[in-house]
DNA sequence: TCTTGAACTGAACGTTCGTTCAGATAAAAC
DNA sequence: GTTTTATCTGAACGAACGTTCAGTTCAAGA
């Protein structure tokens, strides 16, 4: 038999991606094959090639949706003035996208060098310009010695690595509300900088 | 053929490991076969299992190895009185620790999910060991009112993500010396804990 | 010099891999 | 009611997978 009662492209398509970003995000690309992936789908093998041209361009247009998506995310945030309330507004909603979507934030940091290559300098250059965000606040308050940090690369990085952390250890039903959550690690972040 | 003059176990057996801990690392367990890493040991695939029982243990050896020397090194590191001292020593050796041995820093961070679940729990019981103690020093410190912290659960895994994210970016021939970068960092976790 | 045994090869085992495609099916179009 | 077409099946392709093992080689002990 085939094509089962109701069955459509909008439908499946976005399934196919839901599936295939949680199960490479829990159990890695290379670990699922597409035979795995379908039958979390609930089709077989060879329909997956009607919504993706390879395994690799599913990985890719998954990391990049999420680049991007976060990118413009924070390109839509209201930038406040001044570098401290800059860096709050960056701390906080970067703490925020992580938790929201934590699937897709692991899949970024764990599947990275399952890129190819040139898959992986296109993911590189959005990772970049987003960082880019953080390191030109950071630039602007050590200008004008708002920070007490020595280096802003290093600060930049070590707070980047803090932040984006969160995805691992914060569950929404622990005992820490998020909005109490998000102050604490900002809390932290603020005075990591000497602001 | 078989036997090279001059090929022992004692050389072999290192090797594999190294060839395992280095590619497993960077490009992923599941990503490497067997065939692989024998060829990059210069031996063929069978001669893998007089070192290691199967493909599995081959990356819990190198994981537990890891965690069970680093646990080792802190242990032996001489501790000085005071929750700040503490820190500072515990940062200080954190920091080292992950730029001397990026590689099985990384397959640990990166190959947690490789594990099958009796290995899981043997690594998180060590994992668990060596994160409790920095989260004792926090708490201690934050009883004696020496840090600002609201919450020490959360104040370690923050200060652990941003001590354990070094070796992603920090390069030895880069233009900042090693005790330089390993005074920045210590100087931000200090501040972020408000020591 | 001969024997022994550790170290390794090379081929094979059954399974699974990513991918393709002719054919089947059901919803939509007429 | 018939035709069309998007959607999916099921089988197949060659390649690669982890693992095993009988046989080959060479250093060391007798």
């Amino acid at each position: 038999m085939a094509r089962t009662a109701g069955s459509h492209s909008e439908v499946t398509g976005p399934r196919v991606r839901d599936a295939a970003l949680r199960l490479y995000a829990e159990q890695g690309y290379a670990a699922i094959s597409m035979r795995q992936l379908a039958a979390e789908v609930g089709v077989q093998a060879g329909a997956l090639y009607l919504y993706a041209s390879d395994k690799q361009s599913l990985l890719f247009g998954l990391m990049q949706a999420h680049l991007a998506a976060q990118q413009a995310a924070w390109d839509g945030v209201a930038k406040p003035a001044g570098a401290v309330a800059q860096l709050e507004a960056f701390a906080r909603f970067h703490i925020g996208y992580q938790i929201d979507h934590a699937l897709a934030v692991q899949l970024c940091q764990l599947e990275r060098r399952s890129l190819e290559p040139d898959n992986l300098a296109a993911f590189d250059a959005l990772l970049r310009r987003y960082e880019a965000e953080l390191q030109a606040i950071l630039r602007q308050g050590h200008g004008e010695k708002l920070f007490t940090f020595a280096d802003p690369q290093v600060a930049s990085q070590a707070l980047m690595a803090m932040l984006s952390g969160v995805g691992q250890y914060y569950r929404p039903d622990g005992k820490l509300g998020r909005d109490r959550f998000e102050r604490i690690i900002w809390n932290m972040a603020r005075k990591a900088v000497g602001a």
